[in-house]
Parts: C-alpha cells; structure tokens; sequence
DNA sequence: TCATATTTGTGAAATTTGTAACGAATGAAA
DNA sequence: TTTCATTCGTTACAAATTTCACAAATATGA
C-alpha cells in the first residue's frame, strides 16, 4: 500500500462516521455523489480517496455502505482498539472521562492520572485514576497507544517527557503551549482558543 | 492586503501563543529560526507567513517579540474581541465554562443556552445559562460572533439552524456529525474521536 | 575600515493537495 | 436489443502550500 497522507486518513474516518449513520438508517447503498453533499466535499474527492485502499464501488450504482465502511476500517484500523491513557482529571479530563461515546467508536480510555490526592483511587465512568507517579508501569502494563495531555499549561512538558519515555507513539494535547517531543512521536494540537479566534478571523474577514 | 489561507491564519495564532510567553519571560528578540525550533515549523515558514503582513524583521538580528506580537494581532483580531455563545450545558459545555483561560485571549463567552429546565437561570463562572428558545433574541442583541455547539448529536442540526437564522457567521461544533449549512457561514469541526483515530492511525501505520 | 557571521524578505522551484474530465461499467426503460 | 442516464476509477491538470536559495541588511570584532 502506497503512503496514505493525514489529510486523506481523517477524511477517511469522516467517511466511516457517516457510513455508520447511514447503515443504522438501514440505507444500503450511496454515491460519492451523495456522501460528498453530506460530508461537505467533492465527490471527486471521496472517489479518489476510496481509491487508495479498494476498488468496491459499482459503475451506475455507488458504493454498498455496510461493505464500504468495513473496506475502510479494515485499512484504517485493523480490527485494532485505540487505547487511551488521559493525564488530568480536572474539567476537561473529567468531561472525556464521562462521555459514553468513545466505547463504540473503537476507542477505549484505559487509565487516567492525577496529581490531586484526593482525585486518585476514584473510578470515573469505569475508568479508575491512578498517581501520575505510576503511570509509566501501567501504560507499559496496559500496552497503551496513545496519551491525553489535559493538565494545566506549566505541567504539559513534564507530562509529554514522561508520555515519551513510556513509549507512547502519540500524544493529543490539550494544553495551550507547544510540547517538545522527538520526531518519531506525533503530537496532535486541540487548543480551543486558536480554534474560535481562527475562525472568527476567517469568518469574519 | 491579499488573501491570507486558513492554515496562515492558524499558525499565527500559535506565533502569538509562543510569543506572549517569551514576552512574559521578559524576552526581546527572537529570529525565525529559534521561533521555528520552538513552534515545530520551517524558519522560512515563519518568515513567509510574517511577510504576508508586515515587514519588520531586522537582518542579522531578528524580530521584537512585542513589536510582532502586536502586528500578528492587529492584523488578525484588529482589536477585536470574539463574542461566543455556548449550546449544551453539559459535560463539555461545562468544562468550557469553567475554563478561566479565554478572557485574556480576546475571548469572551457571552451566554449560554440549555434545553435543561433544572439549569436555566443558573450562573457558570459569570456566564449565565438562558432557555434555548431565547437564542436569537440574544445572539442579536448581544451581537455574538460564534456559536459552540456542544449538545447530543440528534440535537445538532436543530440548533445549527437556530443559530445561522440568528445571524452568526461560524460555528465550532463538537458534535460527532456533519450539520448543513448556508456557505457563508463557516464551521469548524472537532471530533475527539476522529483525532484520536487519525493521529493513532497515522503514528502506528 | 573591512572581512565575517547572522538573519531577513522574497521570487522561483518543488511538493502536496484537490479538481475536472472521461472511458468503461452498469442498470433501466423503450 | 439499443439507448440513455448514472456512476466509478483513473489520469491529467490546476491550485495551494511549502521549501529553497540568495541578495541585501545589519552587527561584530579585528
Ligand atoms: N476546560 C476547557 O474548556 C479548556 C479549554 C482550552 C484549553 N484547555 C486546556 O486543557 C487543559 C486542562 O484544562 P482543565 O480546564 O481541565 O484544567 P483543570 O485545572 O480543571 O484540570 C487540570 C487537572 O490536571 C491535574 N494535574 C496537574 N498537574 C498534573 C500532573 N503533572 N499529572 C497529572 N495531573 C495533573 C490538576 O490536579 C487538575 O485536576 C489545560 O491545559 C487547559 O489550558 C481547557
Ligand atoms: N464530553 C466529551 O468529552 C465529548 C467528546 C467527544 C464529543 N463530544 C460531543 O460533544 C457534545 C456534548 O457532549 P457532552 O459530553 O457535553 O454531552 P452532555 O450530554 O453531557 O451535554 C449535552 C447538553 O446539551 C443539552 N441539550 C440538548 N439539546 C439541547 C438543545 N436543543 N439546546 C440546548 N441544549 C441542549 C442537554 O440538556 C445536555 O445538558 C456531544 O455532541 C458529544 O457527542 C463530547
């Protein structure tokens, strides 16, 4: 298989997200035509993209949902689950922590991790918080995949080392500061602040 | 001034992220190279995107970390402040309530709105939590920029309609699941899953 | 003063990414 | 059967984005 780029894997996942709701809508079939205008691209595009994985699509008909969806994930995913280790119990984690809708998605948070005393030894949602102190046995234990940084913004760095060091190849955060990690760990942004102001400023100019 | 691309406007936020910290540590020059090293890009990447706006970088010794700060903001926010209202007073609308990080980021929550009898009238960290029917009332007097959409899924492209009627121009939606939209109005999506699955495909694969 | 070391700003080249177009495949209907 | 309207997969093209590379500007120190 050729390398497939970043931009192509999460418009992949969109396509399987999509796919989902149509299957439980009971729709068997779909063109590029029609999930282009649902997910908000060309159909070109979703063509294109399929195309690097299989060639499952019927001149004159479309594509078949459930065998399109299942095509995807197996190149995406693997029949692998994500496991998920989050490190800060605090408003954010504790909202990641509670939302039901991980499970489902082939996504599971295995540990979380705090610094607060008083926090460590409850179990939130099935997931049970830990001592940070203990979290590089038990993400080697576990065989997590990847890591949540919601800790405040000074703890980030010291939190990535030590993501790093237990041999996370992926780190999702949160905090508004850049981490500095070695290149084979890829780190992917979420700061809230960069995504309104962005938008406001595209928006509105 | 030419057209500036989406992706520019997104990394000079995080210039101005990385620059309000080095001011804080009383820092006054920086050249694009150390910039680059800190942020995670390419010197002439910095230099390029700087250009698009000004041109106030000193040869052989770099740029006033102030005096950047300052240009990189007026162009892009021009003294502006991000009004935004929050639907979905839940788990995440909650932790985003709570977070005290915005208001120094030319950020402001302006109100909230819940279906929730039990939460209306209630006050969150000086935000206060209106009925949902209120919305376009509000977002007009109020003048909001952007909409959060931070409610169930089946609820979303209800509230995505409210809200583009009401006048906003951009939407950042948490929802998992694509919501239709006039093309003036621009929306962003963050779906905690789709990033969880991408960078996991992207660093294991 | 002059040579040397930095570092900017920018046009050109290279790369990446997205779009358009079209032959071939498919089914439906006359 | 033949025609017509769809729709895929692929290739060629276009647009967007990033990187390169270098002249010009600045400082430093001999
Ligand atoms: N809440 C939001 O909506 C929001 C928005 C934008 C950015 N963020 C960012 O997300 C991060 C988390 O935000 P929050 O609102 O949940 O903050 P929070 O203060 O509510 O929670 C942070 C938690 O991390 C814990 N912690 C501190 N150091 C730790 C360590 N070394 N190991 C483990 N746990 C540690 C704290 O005890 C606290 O419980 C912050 O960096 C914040 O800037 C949050
Ligand atoms: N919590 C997370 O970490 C997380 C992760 C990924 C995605 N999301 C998505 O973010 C959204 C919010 O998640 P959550 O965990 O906060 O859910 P939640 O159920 O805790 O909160 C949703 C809130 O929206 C309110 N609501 C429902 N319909 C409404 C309407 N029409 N107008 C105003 N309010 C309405 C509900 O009363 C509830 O209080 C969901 O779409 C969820 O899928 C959340």
């Amino acid at each position: 298989m050729t390398h497939i780029s970043r931009k192509t894997i999460a418009r992949v996942f969109l396509y399987i997200r999509t796919l989902d709701t149509l299957i439980r809508q009971k729709r068997n079939l779909i063109s590029s035509k029609e999930l282009a205008r649902i997910v908000g691209v060309t159909d070109a595009q979703i063509r294109k993209d399929i195309s690097n994985f299989a060639r499952i699509g019927r001149p004159g008909i479309g594509y078949n949902t459930q065998e399109l969806k299942d095509t995807l994930e197996e190149f995406v995913l693997q029949h692998n689950c994500v496991k998920l280790v989050l490190f800060g119990v605090g408003n954010l984690g504790t909202a990641i922590l509670q939302y039901p809708g991980f499970q489902k998605n082939k996504i599971k948070i295995i540990a979380a991790f705090e610094k607060k005393e008083e926090k460590i030894g409850s179990v939130i949602n099935g997931v049970r918080v830990y001592a940070a102190k203990d979290a590089p046995r038990i993400i080697a234990q576990k065989k997590a995949d990847i890591g949540i940084i919601a800790v405040p913004e000074r703890a980030s760095q010291e939190v990535a080392d030590m993501l790093v060091l237990s041999g996370l190849k992926g780190i999702v955060n949160f905090a508004p500061t850049t981490i500095a990690v070695p290149r084979n760990v890829m780190v992917k942004d979420i700061d809230f602040s960069i995504e309104f102001l962005s938008l406001f400023c595209n928006a509105c100019m």
